[in-house]
DNA sequence: AAGGATCTCAACCGCTAGCGT
DNA sequence: AACGCTAGCGGTTGAGATCCT
């Protein structure tokens, strides 16, 4: 009954990984890249399990890994996005360049959650909390269901379901679907249907948009502009060439 | 100085989406 | 359509570090 298990536990080891462990991984993904992670312990000589390995490289040995404390800008964004997407912490991660979905899990769960609850916020629903310490106004909200936000038609960004595959970059990464439902035809503001894929960036040259159809960097669409934040370098002349607005960042007491 | 409490974060576990057969 | 396999995701755990009394 139930599935076999992943991989063979009486003949792998367990536990924090040795120096040696990382650099026969490391030396073994430099010679052949990311690939079959399942047959990758025993071709690098490791008594590991693919899924150990493959967690050790992307969370630890990545060579692009940023390592290091969270800026102000980077705390600001992770609390937006989560406001946006909810517990979706590769999502959330994918827009924060040298930072993996379980650093910035661990960090919300250590950090973000307490700076929330400073200010009077309800980290799951990112409201205000009531003097009882419920969240006002969301009695019946499922924290891994993301709030909607409200988002003027025109700056529809692509939201797809599946992240892109390695460390999204914010800018230039053509809109695979187009982006074609989330508006109304009257340009009336209301939620976008969500396209996940947040590696959105100024429409391709070879599609042209309606104004429906623009998309906009999400660190822009959530008030970002410079900083760690962003690494989008083409927004201000994006921005005024193909009618990209910016949106500022949430006043005090307003939510997402 | 000791030891208990709390915090941090690397790693594990179980589940699921996606793909091939 | 059903099944099996794999990669990837999110929740949870636990060892080590740090703080507090």
């Amino acid at each position: 009954m139930g599935r076999s298990p992943c991989c063979e536990k009486e003949h792998t080891n367990k536990g924090a990984w040795t120096k040696e462990e990382d650099q026969r991984l490391t030396a073994y993904i430099r010679a052949n890249g990311e690939g079959c992670w399942r047959s990758l312990p025993r071709s690098a000589g490791l008594l590991r399990c693919g899924k150990s390995c493959r967690l050790r490289w992307m969370n630890y040995l990545r060579p692009d890994l940023k390592r290091g404390n969270f800026t102000d800008d980077e705390d600001e964004l992770i609390i937006r996005l989560h406001g946006l997407l909810g517990n979706k912490w590769s999502l959330i991660a994918g827009q924060l360049p040298g930072r993996t979905d379980n650093e910035i899990k661990n960090y919300w769960n250590t950090h973000i959650k307490r700076k929330l609850l400073s200010r009077g916020m309800d980290p799951s629903t990112h409201r205000p909390l009531t003097a009882d310490g419920a969240s006002a106004n969301a009695p019946s909200y499922r924290p891994a269901q993301p709030q909607p936000i409200a988002v003027p038609a025109r700056a529809l960004f692509a939201l797809t379901t599946k992240a892109p595959p390695s460390p999204a970059p914010v800018q230039s990464s053509p809109s695979s679907d187009g982006g074609s439902s989330g508006a109304t035809s009257t340009g009336e503001p209301r939620c976008p249907d969500l396209n996940l894929d947040l590696s959105v960036g100024p429409p391709a040259a070879d599609t042209p948009t309606s104004h429906s159809q623009q998309t906009v960097c999400l660190c822009h669409h959530l008030g970002f502009r410079g900083g760690d934040a962003c690494s989008c370098r083409q927004a201000d002349s994006a921005a005024s060439q193909s009618g990209f607005r910016f949106f500022r960042p949430l006043e005090e007491g307003q939510y997402i």
